[in-house]
DNA sequence: GGTGTCGATACCTTGGAGGTATGGGCGATG
DNA sequence: CATCGCCCATACCTCCAAGGTATCGACACC
């Protein structure tokens, strides 16, 4: 169906130096061996290529074509196993993965010590970055691989979305949220829900949830950190929205904290790995992005009792 | 040394469905045998190019790249061969010559015999052109190919130089300059030779010759064609310049014509081959210049008898 | 813990690429 | 004009490497 690239070397050979006897010697085989192969690659199409003209053979103008895209093609041959080679043995080079601070405690130990065994040769470098900050840098190429919420703004970048995880309502067990009954998106609209700092993706989703329902949530106390965040609504100062991925290392029992999910169309947000259009590793970034996606499998299935349906969090297809 | 185009097959197989199993079927052939393939494609530049994590393999980096050069590899090759198939059989279109009308009554009959010869299945078109009227064919593609003589402007064109031609004055046997003796360039200088028509590059080169010596030389009649030209040296109008290849055609015994070669340093003019910088075939325009080139030997050899010093057409290395 | 799937390994088989010997055609040479 | 020599094609043989079958080990899912 395709001929070989020895054959192509054959037929370059013998296109070059204008003569069979030669073209073998330079191809270190006999002539008779070549005569064979060049005749294969004329035969495959049915098409001759050179023209026997003694004392030597020229081009057919078919045969100038063909030889042509041949010698493309075997530069590009080399070229392949010459990069190849460079690179083999010595360290594949590092990674730079951004993450933002809303899910790096989370979804990144067990990542890593996955993407260490699948890829020993090459080094990742974290880098806890909020969403607009991450932005900047993947685009300026300070970052190589991003891990963020939606939404934002992709222009020049691509990537895949892994998985829709839901928020959770958290309150202390004393909180009027706090009591063990049914809740849906709208009964937390006007509630004074604890937010994370100005500048996270966090706080503008949860403050999203809230105004779906019409009303912003007012609120005076914000948090730096998922942790602290968590600390303060322990402290009774009002309940918060918290990722699915951050309750199983956040919620310790006897916290006196309640954990609910949603009834209705569960809130929740999009994870999706992004990297710069123009990356030549998007191919392997894909894979990246599989390995993240089964890993969020193994959070979810880590994911504590919380009241209400179980949340979930959903893969995505790619 | 290089890859089978075969085993690059595999790799890119591999990489799209993630199975070695899958890409087995894919490609009819049995896993181990293509386990053993895309090991050897590893091997031999020593590079991981999967990470075989069950239930799939991912890319490596280097993976990665190789597998985009190996795509582009395979779709070439087919490519390749589908051109080939493509002027399979079937006449492989229509060359279309130009040649100026000094040369083509001399140096086309035998030519053509020969490039059809070798090439049966192309066809060829001649267009008898001046030089100035030939090269805006050539560069306009109405013309694919242009046997001429140098000098011209030779911008958007490349060829081969085939064989420098050397000119021989004849003359009336009752004309001064027909008396039997050793003739230079010098002597032509100011001489009244009967000239081509305006537009004509021998025309042109005949005045070199003459002003080479300080004197163009005056004249008042002009001839359409080579042989109109001899009739009038035979009519005893005066004496002109002809270009070697011509003689042996234009040149009969019993004429009272006396051809004179030159003594000195024999003026001649170059015979140039020329095709577009853009075209495709420059590869097979080569080889019909090599054809060419040892047509003009055969010319050599069949030249008549002149007074002087043999004249010979030399070829030139390419 | 049984079962199924996937990739790796071991061993055998065979087709095709390569080598040697030889033939035919053309050009060069004396 | 006969001979030689060079170049490409053909014929036949050899052998390696690509492919197939059988099997194993690892992991996932019942």
């Amino acid at each position: 169906m395709l001929p070989t690239l020895r054959q192509l070397e054959y037929v370059v050979a013998v296109a070059e130096t204008g003569q069979f006897v030669e073209a073998a010697r330079r191809c270190a085989v006999s002539q008779p061996a070549l005569s064979r192969q060049v005749r294969e690659v004329e035969e495959l199409p049915g098409v001759r290529l050179f023209a026997r003209a003694r004392p030597r053979v020229l081009l057919t103008p078919v045969g100038a074509e063909v030889v042509g895209r041949a010698s493309g093609l075997l530069a590009q041959a080399r070229e392949l196993v010459e990069v190849a080679a460079a690179s083999a043995g010595a360290r594949q080079g590092t990674v730079r993965l951004g993450v933002i601070p809303t899910i790096a405690p989370y979804g990144l130990p067990g990542l890593l010590a996955k993407l260490r065994g699948l890829f020993p040769e090459v080094g990742f470098a974290i880098h806890e970055l909020q969403t607009h900050v991450l932005l900047d840098h993947l685009r300026a190429g300070t970052v190589d691989l991003g891990l963020l919420a939606r939404p934002f703004d992709d222009h020049g970048l691509q990537g895949r979305d892994l998985v829709v995880e839901p928020f959770v309502l958290v309150a202390p067990a004393t909180h009027p949220l706090g009591v063990p009954e049914a809740i849906r998106a709208a009964d937390v609209a006007g509630a004074s829900l604890l937010l994370m700092d100005d500048g996270h993706c966090l706080r503008d989703q949860a403050i999203d949830v809230c105004a779906v329902a019409g009303a912003p949530p007012a609120t005076l106390v914000s948090a730096a950190s998922v942790s602290t965040l968590v600390r303060m609504v322990e402290s009774g100062l009002g309940p918060t929205l918290l990722p699915a991925s951050a309750l199983a290392a956040e919620l310790r029992p006897g916290q006196g904290l309640v954990a609910r999910s949603f009834l209705d169309a569960q809130p929740g947000r999009t994870l999706t790995l992004q990297w710069r259009t123009t990356s030549p590793y998007g191919a392997w970034f894909e894979g990246i992005g599989t390995v993240l996606g089964e890993h969020y499998l193994d959070l979810d299935a880590a994911m504590p009792e919380v009241a209400g349906p179980r949340p979930r969090i959903r893969m995505l297809e790619p």
